[in-house]
DNA sequence: GCATGATCATGC
DNA sequence: GCATGATCATGC
């Protein structure tokens, strides 16, 4: 910003910092902006002005905060111990608001809070106290039309902030482990430390009990807690059905401790006793998964804490000689999609990056038939198999589709592709997902060639018929290597 | 028994 | 109607 001429030429009011000095102020200044666009509050029109750069947070900043943007470690309004917030949301498939993203926080300097408590980290001295001025993200539409959609003073609720402790716990736990380079947004429930800087490379950092250089990061707010914060703390939706249903059991085992000895107290009981015990009588294909909430106390299929963390429920079921049956899926990906990405940005990638998962691990007895319930674990992928066999498989993958060398053959009424197969790669593979469609299958020559040729980037073959889908998949193998050593005995 | 492709069941 | 998670079916 510096060495940009053209950003001299603002000529700033007065500064009226001593203006805010109680929340009550902050909060109604924000409250004045709800309605208007980012154009009509951009005074020094540094949205419009040719070579100034900067996002609607600064106009929020320098226009109806009215003061110079910083990189402080302090608050932004170090009286009231406010931060200002400026996020983005966008309307879902049911038109009900989600965040945008995360929400960036300060950067973290591995030297520095490596010494620090929970009390004394950057993140607690200066987020304590959020001002969110949230707008309205329109694709395809310059920023200065989006409207400022509400504001309201954000603190965290004291359950959350029981996770948010471990969360942070967890964080400096691998930079005092000399690991900080290992660090991932899949680690943590609604506290992360996401990569910041434009490039990964280029923003390393050095850390203090390891040579090996870290990614620059900084605290943030993952984006699941930020929709759920905004659609019950904002626009004051109904909260959803809680796991710990009084905070003390929080007091001496983390979140994730505590599910996992709920679990372990069913722990050895068959599925048909467990279905005995909650008065299910039907026997549908989330049996499973369903008896797993109904031990945590949910009557549904959706837990607000898991909810928030974007936690992602996985039944695994491990056969009486002790390897897991299936593979696991993922979403269907989008071959223009696919295509187009880079492995850094790539939607599987950043899922597997920043998702927590909860396992929910069942065994067969040596009858085969015979199911019972073994536990439950928390997992995210480990990072040097994310970025070293993942990635690999993603690449192959991409480039398969991106160079056109997708082929399939019709061998006795099935489909042969040539995407990376579970033989492989020892940690992922490439399979169907979703309806197939074989009508014209018998019709195409052997080692058809497929290309992405329709508008919806799908893949299209001849005889107009769509192309399956397709998906990630972690092998099975992999998912047993990863389990807790309890449930491989 | 495993690898690979195909399909089911549910929920939105 | 389709996406998603889960599971089935077949051939080697």
């Amino acid at each position: 910003m510096s060495d940009n001429g053209s950003y001299k030429k603002i000529v700033y009011p007065e500064q009226k910092e001593n203006l805010f000095v109680t929340k009550e102020a902050i909060l109604s200044c924000g409250r004045t902006a709800i309605g208007k666009t980012v154009k009509e509050l951009d005074k020094y029109r540094r949205l419009a002005t040719d070579g100034i750069k900067g996002g609607v947070g600064h106009v929020i900043e320098e226009s109806l905060y009215g003061y110079h943007i910083n990189s402080d470690s302090e608050p932004d309004f170090p009286e009231a111990g406010v931060e200002l917030k400026t996020t983005g949301v966008v309307r879902d498939r049911n038109n009900i608001y989600k965040a945008k993203e995360r929400l960036a926080l300060n950067i973290i300097n591995y030297m520095k809070e490596v010494d620090a408590t929970f009390e004394t980290s950057s993140f607690w001295h200066k987020n304590r106290t959020l001002m969110l001025i949230i707008y309205e993200y329109l694709k395809n539409r310059p920023n200065t039309d989006f409207p400022i959609v509400a504001a309201e003073l954000f603190s965290y609720p004291v359950e959350d902030l029981y996770i948010i402790r471990d969360d942070w716990a967890k964080i400096v736990a691998k930079i005092r482990a000399g690991k900080a380079h290992e660090i991932s947004e899949g680690d943590t429930l609604y506290l992360g430390a996401c990569t910041k800087g434009a490039t990964a490379e280029k923003s390393l950092r050095q850390q203090p009990l390891s040579d090996i250089k870290a990614k620059q990061r900084a605290y943030c707010l993952k984006q699941q807690y930020m929709t759920y914060i905004i659609r019950t703390h904002v626009f004051h939706e109904k909260l959803g059905e809680r796991i710990v249903s009084d905070v003390k059991s929080l007091q001496k085992k983390t979140f994730e401790q505590y599910v996992v000895s709920r679990l372990d107290a069913y722990k050895g009981k068959t599925v048909d006793e467990l279905k005995a015990e909650f008065g299910v009588t039907t026997k549908p294909k989330n049996l499973e998964s369903l008896l797993s909430f109904r031990i945590l106390g949910i009557k549904g299929n959706k837990a607000e804490e898991l909810e928030k963390a974007g936690v992602v429920v996985k039944t695994i079921r491990i056969g009486k000689n002790g390897k897991i049956k299936e593979n696991m899926s993922f979403p269907a990906f989008r071959y223009r999609e696919l295509a187009d990405e880079t492995w850094e940005d790539s939607t599987f990638g950043e899922y597997l990056r920043d998702t927590r998962f909860l396992f929910i691990v069942y065994k067969y007895d040596s009858d085969g038939k015979t199911l019972r319930l073994l536990g439950g674990q928390f997992w995210n992928i480990p990072y040097s198999d994310l970025e070293g066999n993942v990635k690999e498989v993603w690449e192959e993958t991409r480039a398969i589709i991106k160079e056109g060398r997708l082929t399939v053959n019709i061998v006795k009424g099935t489909l042969q592709n040539n995407f990376p197969k579970q033989t492989d790669n020892p940690v992922s593979h490439v399979r169907p997902h979703g309806q197939t469609r074989l009508g014209s299958v018998n019709l195409l020559p052997e080692g058809t060639r497929v290309n992405i040729e329709s508008s919806d980037g799908s893949f299209v073959w001849p005889y107009e018929d769509k192309f399956p889908n397709h998906c990630f998949w972690l092998n099975n193998s992999y998912i047993l290597s990863q389990l807790d050593e309890r449930f491989r005995r």
